[in-house]
DNA sequence: AAAAATATGGAGATCATCTCCATTTGTCAA
DNA sequence: TTGACAAATGGAGATGATCTCCATATTTTT
């Protein structure tokens, strides 16, 4: 997938320390209240490097997670091999609410890549996407969840989750909507 | 609720334009990519004039679509006295989706107005997230509804819905989510 | 070891946001 | 009416964040 350029040596070390600079930031929480060319100092690099590695917040954002999201997609997958469909995604989404519940920061973030004005969504949202998607798909084909409803909608229940993480009764909620979602989808016979 | 102060005549005037141009250029969907400055010289005032009757964007954004809301609201209490609880609930939701697919401004709005980070919740949203909570719980009391999840749920899902107004899909994504989350609510026996 | 390719940093250009206040406009009492 | 006081205006510029550009430095290739 993406088979890009093999990069010089130094700049490979910026780019990892921009990263591990980066999520030391994010989980502090400060990230978005950052001005990105202090970030640039803060991680010692110009901003110059800092905008050719990473063009914008989000693509940073992007990067930082990019192993997070990767492992929440392998996670899907895994569940998906040994798990009846129905339960792989149940315990997939649940699992996902209480990930995002211990990492306010890949909260925001998401909420950042997904709710992007700029029509095309990021890659990790895509990966995220697909995974959804095969899960739904299984359990459908296993006749646990209605074949009526597209998968997309859970992607908005989860878009809906991630960007409204500042209301006060956050988690009670986001594992509500989850149940309502899990319970809609069972077949109705 | 809003004892304002009486405002004087031309202060008025200007306001009513600002707002009657704001909707405008809602409409046609270019606000957030306007300069807020560009803005002013558009509805014809000065900067100073705009930023001393709206601080912000979102002051502006939320003025806009406060009559907006406040008839969403209103509907809200009519279908709730017209119909039984569980029906006014679904048809409301369903209006919402159709209101915010005629009117695609309106979903970038509410979606920035209920993402914004500034903890608090805009005066709009609030008002919005009333009526659903009474509809649910009317709906409850019913015996219609399930009483074991929080009416914030219905209140992500549609932050969802507004927030991902963005996907290809968006429509057909969007009702399926609300009948996931109806059948879901439906009280499981 | 010299040339070619690649990356760097940070000064400054650019751009949106917001403030300030000298001036204008509206209001009200006499 | 009119004078005086309050309220509102507009837009020039301060502020501050984002991003570009390129002379210099580093790495890679030959």
């Amino acid at each position: 997938m993406t088979a890009d350029k093999p990069l010089r040596a130094d700049a490979q070390r910026n780019r990892d320390v921009l990263i591990a600079k980066a999520r030391e930031v994010f989980d502090a929480g400060d990230f978005f209240d950052l001005r990105f060319d202090d970030f640039a100092r803060l991680a010692g690099v110009g901003t110059g490097t800092l905008y050719r590695h990473f063009p914008t917040r989000e693509a940073l954002a992007e990067a930082v997670y990019h192993g997070e999201v990767a492992a929440l997609c392998a996670r899907a997958r895994r569940l998906q091999a040994t798990l009846p469909a129905a339960e792989a995604l149940a315990t997939f989404l649940r699992g996902m609410v209480a990930h995002i519940d211990a990492h306010e920061g890949l909260a925001r973030t998401l909420a950042t890549l997904m709710a992007d004005r700029s029509g095309a969504l990021a890659v990790g949202s895509r990966e995220l996407e697909q995974a959804v998607t095969d899960l739904v798909a299984a359990a459908v084909r296993d006749g646990a969840v209605r074949d009526d409803v597209d998968a997309g909608a859970v992607m908005m229940a989860l878009h809906g989750i991630g960007a409204a993480h500042n209301r006060p009764g956050w988690r009670a909620e986001a594992d509500d909507l989850i149940t309502l979602v899990l319970d809609g989808l069972r077949r109705p016979l």
